[in-house]
DNA sequence: TTAAGTGCAAAATCTTTGCAAATGT
DNA sequence: ACATTTGCAAAGATTTTGCACTTAA
């Protein structure tokens, strides 16, 4: 289990912000490291917890949906249909996900974690429709829950 | 495919709702007409916009979260986070819910249609994570949006 | 130097809460 | 008659927009 991360430390950032045509600022990067620093995906609402201090609430909205837009992260909902974000493992381009692993969900403490060891099921759906990806949540408990049953 | 509905008429609202310890109010019935008129699930925006006129927006909500407390109607985020009801099948009761059925939802015109006929997959776990549910949501175009391709 | 990014103010939405009036049983 | 439900007003929260100032390249 991963939260996505491209086994990138926080020194490649600057590079995945220019790759992208992205310049490389202060708030960016600091929001990259709180993306990455938690082994699940994060809520908008926790990051904005963490970083709302330094950055503004309107500029953190517009660097989530420019990650997202560029493939740099991308975003799940959880239970609460509360936005949740997490790094793209690879392949991403703008416009164009490929987040194809599973979401696990706690009931309890509402993490989301990216599950990219899980291999996909193949799914027949009813005549007609067409299948472009499949976005798969696994609600239930994690491992820190489990133990404080 | 199906909206998920009870294969109930008009008929058996009333019933459906006392059953749940509802009151039967002009209101809650028209509800449940709207949600179940269309073949897919029907967003609060939407349903918004159809009985803004006679019902209060606040009712909405409230009516919306008590259908869904007493399991009479299930919540589905679509692909924007907003969101969907659908009627429950079955078996649903007051906070527990069984709607396991993959959600197919239309990334042209973001219909949430709910396949009961569809088989759920298995999936494995990775050691620690305690599986409760799977929502799984299909993304593609549905057959409508085919059409106009 | 200059295009992109940020912060602040303010608007536009969305969602919740409190309470008096209306309604179902 | 009485507990529920509704509508309205208002508060609170979330998200977007506009614009002047700042910053990275």
């Amino acid at each position: 289990m991963t939260n996505g991360k491209k086994e990138q430390n926080t020194q490649e950032f600057p590079d995945l912000l220019r790759e992208n045509g992205l310049k490389v600022t202060s708030q960016r990067l600091r929001v990259l490291e709180e993306i990455t620093h938690k082994n699940a995906a994060i809520s908008q609402p926790d990051l904005e917890k963490i970083v709302g201090k330094d950055i503004d609430r309107v500029t953190l909205y517009r660097i989530l949906s420019s990650f997202e837009e560029k493939g740099i992260v991308h975003k799940i909902f959880d239970l609460n249909g509360t936005a949740t974000y997490a790094m793209c493992t690879s392949n991403c381009t703008e416009n164009h996900h490929h987040d194809q692993h599973i979401h696990f969900i706690c009931s309890v403490c509402n993490s989301v974690f990216c599950l990219d060891e899980v291999s996909l099921p193949k799914i027949t759906l009813p005549p007609h429709f067409a299948l472009h990806s499949l976005a798969i949540n696994a609600v239930g408990l994690c491992a820190n829950c489990q133990k404080e049953d």
